[in-house]
DNA sequence: GCGAACTTACTGTTCGTTCAGTTAGTTGTC
DNA sequence: GACAACTAACTGAACGAACAGTAAGTTCGC
């Protein structure tokens, strides 16, 4: 952790802080990681974090929001180009490839957002503002390439997301004991074109 | 919480203790569940929990371990029976139905299961015993069901859990945003019905 | 030199564990 | 069948460690 920046930068701190906060909280969870780690993670003292975000509770948001914001500034872009394929070529399959490879690649990317995600979701979402909690843009691509089919737009909202989310969620465990590795590039590359399948089969047939 | 026991017996307040220990540690996550709202939600005291199974993490462990089995015992009939139906009938749907339905309708009995797996994940597995983190029985009747096909068998099996237990991991987050209710009879429902087409389909085609 | 960035020592609280003590239940003895 | 001797179940207060938050003090950038 080379300490080569400007002696004082409160932006840089910030920015550090949320990076050492982000590793911990998504590791450990919230209880078990400490501001005392998260200061020496970020190379700089115990009493920082607080000093800049007021608590342990409303870092912990902080970092919430920077993924969630993050998570839509990066799929949005490559949703529209699914959604814009899709309406302009009519090729369904080339829109779901292009549109569950980016979650995917995305998910592994930020493997804290998948998990701080499932924390929120086992703790009632005590620190999740009101609002949808899935990404929108992944959405609203899923409900223009399904189209005007009757099929239940939800559920199949539900399982695209579960089909890409669970693996990375469950990678210690189900995942692990079946000697896979939902961050290897093998396992990601079949587990697309799997979910790919999956979602134009059920597609084809509403 | 009726006090109308014995006044002394060792199994009936092991399993009490059990109770709370398990409704506590899945609701608020094991560091918030603390050894006194366990004895005092199991009518003992602070020191009773300690005194029987040897310490917190024992007792979350015995937790883990009694669901797990609880989870074999139930399921395990039900999928051989699947299995029996299939390879009798050949009806591949109607074994589908049987097993799927068994298998969403125990996650809704014991959603502390849900969350106890959902929570181990996260923590990489650390009260876990080694070996299979999924239901033995639900795999084998997938194998069986799903045939000598060049399908990829791992995958399918991650998709089906996935499919049964994500809506239930993530009712707080994403299901409650879409205003929907994975523990309601209508959702159980809809999602049974949604998951055997999916998995016929991806069988259908291999 | 002033204000913001940052540190360090400290405070109060929470909680797991321990253990000395108490009581209910059982066994053996006559 | 009653009473003593003994065991196991159970309590609750006390201890010590861990930790979030605080505030007084220090240092740097401008």
């Amino acid at each position: 952790m080379p300490r080569s920046r400007r002696r004082r930068d409160a932006d840089v701190s910030r920015r550090e802080i949320l990076d050492a906060a982000e590793e911990l909280f998504s590791q450990r969870g919230y209880e078990r990681a400490t501001l005392s780690q998260i200061g020496r993670r970020a190379g700089v003292s115990t009493g920082l974090p607080t000093y800049f975000f007021g608590g342990k509770d409303a870092l912990y948001r902080a970092v919430l929001e920077r993924l969630i914001a993050e998570r839509e500034a990066r799929l949005e872009p490559l949703a529209a180009r699914a959604i814009r394929s899709f309406e302009r070529t009519g090729d369904r399959r080339a829109a779901l490839e292009l549109l569950i490879s980016s979650y995917i690649d995305f998910l592994r990317e930020r493997p804290a957002l998948v998990r701080l995600m499932g924390r929120e979701a086992l703790d009632g979402a005590r620190h999740l503002a009101p609002g949808p909690r899935h990404s929108v843009a992944v959405a609203s691509a899923i409900e223009r390439i399904a189209g005007a089919g009757g099929a239940d737009l939800d559920q199949l909202m539900i399982t695209t997301v579960a089909l890409c989310f669970f693996p990375l969620e469950h990678n210690d465990t189900m995942l692990a004991a079946m000697g896979r590795d939902a961050m290897s590039d093998e396992f990601a590359a079949a587990r697309k074109r799997h979910v790919v399948d999956v979602l134009e089969r059920v597609l084809a047939a509403s």
